[in-house]
DNA sequence: GATGAATGAGAGTTCATTCAT
DNA sequence: GATGAATGAACTCTCATTCAT
């Protein structure tokens, strides 16, 4: 059933991003699922198969929701609100893909590297459509290079939350309406 | 001799940083840095003393060498190049040693985890004494929040080396110059 | 199931008995119960609790077996000439836990060898009530202080067959007859 | 020099009786002894040839230390409660070197644990010797067998020690006057 | 001759994977 | 199909021994 392999994979999301690919153990994985060890062998062949699913399932999801986010029919500050809540969400929850591919890219062979590669250059791309629309739109500047404008906003607010992680302080604080703020003031 | 543990830390960070701290082997480390596998428990206790070491080392080597640019007597522009050039060529080298430590959290116990965050919150703290600087030279527009600002630039350009290396596009690439504009008409 | 526990810790008296704890490789003692080195660790938490609980488990049965043959309906002479037998037989098949606890009482904490050493009190208690059991019988005389009589009792045939096996002569000779005659003799 | 080898072995006795063959290590052995590991090396050839000259010097020394007791002009009773003092005295000091041989037995190769066992045997020969001379002193009867009777002597006296120290009571208590007037009234 | 840094074989232990139930 | 007891390869770490100083 879709729905077994399913919950394994959502355990095996929570247990890779706490513990790492090494880290992390066939057994708490099944234990996590309120399954057997051995049950998780009938619907994956390996750990690294597994590791490789949960990736794959894990990206979908993401650029699905984000997808969602940015095709609402909202000004673009209203969608870096819910950018921002999205990714703080899904990080909370989950992990940053791009971390765990960077960081365990010895683990898998590369064919099945180049492929999650492939699915993880749609996120910027979605991203820069949203700012194109933006652009036409007149929320931005006509001269904006869309690509770096992408990246811009991503790579703040990525760093934005992970500064608020680390220094343990609350992610929802206020200070990100002035981030944002600051963001659109210098793309206007 | 102190070269004698430089040259283990050396090579731990280039295991640890490609494999992570599970996946990597002491045997490995010891090979790389040309010494027997019993060596380094002359020098280390443990596994995780060396992990510990080497990320404190790392960080240090990160302030010390961001610091050097940052008090440099030039443009906040001129500098921006500068620091892309250190992160990138640091990032190639070794790692991302916030990632590392996010990573493997769960590997080193409480007190040294703190220990760590201490140090790792010198690094923006530099880079708002620079922008702080900039705004007082004129540089920089006088409403800018520092701590944002330093946010924006830092995120940016982290994310754009990280959008380079998964697409393996060469992250020397002149278009760092229209990063780097962009980041400050907005900020100016 | 009990008896893979037991089947082990029979295995690791051999093991242990024979090479002392330091010089017993746990690859051995699992070859010798026919099982994957793995496999003990499913029943014990390392080398120490298994040679932890395998003293208990032996002097349990010790003290079990010595109680049963005190306990008979015989004269003193005939019992010494069973506790002899017994002691032997424990001997060659396992071994003297007193000697071995002696030995090792650098190995486990101190609170595992306190309840040791409150399991190995029971045993001259046990002989020394079978001493009061045959004054009160008339078979010993009425002024002897029952725990020296157990001590030269238990020394003596301890070191009877000490010697034998040191000379590699057969312990079965009929020379016991003359040391509990000897022994008899004093006491009565 | 003599006295490096003497101090090397001394040292050794320590370590070995405290921890076992397997469970010392050279480098504490050379600790002790002040010098640098490295040093015991040029003195005997690996662990196993200093274990196995340890053995012999530490035997010759208790044979000439018994013998010079038991060739005192003095009584049977007076040399039994000296006998108990150096057997303890040596006990306490160093070891008891028939457990160390039976213990590490699979230690040593077999023509080496020959040589020991021959030394060994000395001791009850010794202990004969003076039990034969009382016996033609008239202290004790004689239809005794001097075997049998050194067999109880040194059994009950040995048994007695360890079971004060099991005990955690002090060995030095009175109560060795009981045992030794119990062993002589059995044996007059 | 004395040293102790360096070595690597070998120890205890873990855990992905298998397979009898 | 689901399970978890059993396995053994592979890990971290120790320590007898060597050898350049």
């Amino acid at each position: 059933m879709e729905d077994k392999r399913e919950n394994i994979i959502r355990s095996a999301i929570e247990e890779f991003s706490k513990y790492g690919y090494h880290g992390t153990r066939m057994e708490n994985i099944a234990k996590r699922a309120g399954i057997g060890k051995g049950t998780i062998y009938g619907y994956f062949d390996s750990k690294k198969t597994l590791f490789y699913e949960m990736i794959k399932h894990g990206i979908d999801e993401y650029i699905r929701g984000l997808n969602a986010l940015l095709s609402q029919d909202k000004t673009l500050e209203e969608k870096l609100y819910d950018i921002y809540d999205f990714h703080k969400s899904y990080l909370k929850q989950f992990m940053d893909f791009r971390q765990v591919i960077m960081r365990e890219r010895e683990v898998l062979p590369k064919e099945l590297m180049v492929d999650i590669l492939k699915d993880l250059k749609e996120i910027p791309h979605s991203m820069e459509k949203a700012i194109k629309e933006a652009i036409q739109k007149g929320e931005l500047r006509k001269d904006l290079n869309p690509g770096i404008a992408a990246t811009i906003i991503m790579g703040s607010m990525g760093q934005f939350y992970g500064n608020k992680v680390f220094s343990n302080e609350d992610p929802n604080s206020k200070e990100i309406g002035d981030l944002i703020d600051t963001l659109l003031r210098g793309l206007k």
